[in-house]
DNA sequence: CGGCCGGGAGTCATCTGATGACTTTCGCTG
DNA sequence: CAGCGAAAGTCATCAGATGACTCCCGGCCG
């Protein structure tokens, strides 16, 4: 085993056993790494994939802290490298998200507040009143934010969020098609808080499998076709 | 913007952009460390962090390598941090496994080939005549990671077996009510099997989503209910 | 008495140089 | 032509030194 295995498995079975718990200060770098059995080096790579996942976070000057680990503080790592993907995937993805938002669309509709409904129709009008792209993809991601968070899942909410960031990324409303989407999107949208409003589960995700599907088909429309890389049948060469 | 920082950014972007695609090896550290302005400590760093997201492979006296970047790869890292979350998130975490397991199951049912009935007849017979405990668990895990895998969808697939795989580490069959608990889940499997067999979505739907609420509320059940720290309303210090 | 401020200790961040371990390649030998 | 061994290339690790930043504490001033 290597010495940054070696750290890093330690490390995290400090974590694991509740030695260190959310929060904490892992000691300085040369007491853990002489109780460990590595040098600097080594432990300093091996906080840092710990800190790439979500689990530590250092602070110059300050030590290093175990994170509050909650999910979505490790789910949070995904947004780093999911735009690394290659389209084929994306889709796949796609089809996660459309039963997600199905999902968390009918249970808001279940637990909804009077708060949520407010808030919803009030993104809802900010996003039929401006023009910027830009600004209409972020009030989009904070409308679907915000019926995440009446479902009350907060792992969830924060994976879906993941997954609309990597959506996100390919602006299609910058297209010249972009404003006829805009007022599909806008109309999506009316009826899915509608549905929320009435606490119509069934109608929620129903409304929100479709604006999900509806934004699918125009991104399978207007990206290439996923091309056959050109060897069909091998799998990974590892 | 610290070297890390500059490493890690310098080099996702080098992925993102297409100059280094799947299996690539990247340039020696000396070499990329001078091209990037940092030296070779902080990029040896930032290449850890992107090893432990799944995004590049070092191989000690070859090279470093871009991994293929499937979705699997990506996800695969969440296997290592899942474990670390407390009880708490982990019943969120079954709630998305309850819905996900559910389409898959649906999906499974609708697509499924004679060869994917028998595997999973043979895979139930094998668990029905184990009496270990721990061979009884990886069967399980065989069972529905095939039922996934006939969804034909890999990237819920690799997200389904990260989320078993943290579930599993509870080891219910373990318990006293053991053997009771195997006969119930013996049972749900041959209805799930069953209306995959059938090519009957709904029911397989149903029978994946009750079997998943079962080993939760088994979960609910044994485990010790969740504690309030004790300042309940006080949010992450940050 | 209280608030502001400076200094010092503690900690992470980075650089440099050197050595070891492992893989791969290539040329030599039989 | 096959096998093998040496050499080059590359990552892994260690050690020491310096810089940058944060935090706390004690003194100073109002």
């Amino acid at each position: 085993m290597s010495a940054v295995d070696k750290a890093f498995h330690g490390l995290r079975h400090m974590i694991a056993t509740g030695r260190l718990g959310p929060g904490d200060r892992i000691p300085p770098e040369a007491e853990l790494g002489e109780e460990l059995g590595v040098s600097r080096g080594p432990l300093r790579e091996a906080v840092r994939m710990l800190a790439a996942l979500g689990v530590v976070e250092p602070r110059h000057g300050s030590g290093t802290y175990v994170s509050q680990l909650r999910p979505e503080d490790v789910i949070g790592s995904l947004s780093l490298t999911l735009e690394l993907l290659p389209l084929s995937g994306l889709l796949e993805v796609y089809e996660i998200r459309r039963v997600l938002e199905a999902h968390v669309a009918a249970k808001a509709a279940a637990r909804r507040t009077p708060e949520t409904v407010k808030t919803l129709y009030s993104l809802i009008e900010s996003m039929e009143a401006t023009e910027d792209p830009t600004e209409a993809s972020e009030l989009d991601h904070r409308f679907h934010a915000e019926v995440a968070r009446a479902a009350e899942n907060p792992t969830l909410a924060s994976l879906l969020a993941v997954f609309r960031a990597r959506s996100r990324k390919y602006q299609v409303f910058t297209l010249p098609e972009g404003p006829e989407m805009r007022r599909k999107s806008d109309a999506d949208h009316r009826v899915l808080a509608t549905a929320i409003a009435d606490r119509d589960p069934g109608a929620a995700a129903g409304a929100a499998e479709a604006h999900v599907a509806q934004t699918e088909r125009w991104l399978r429309a207007f990206m290439p076709p996923v091309e056959e890389t050109d060897g069909g049948p091998e799998d990974a060469p590892s």
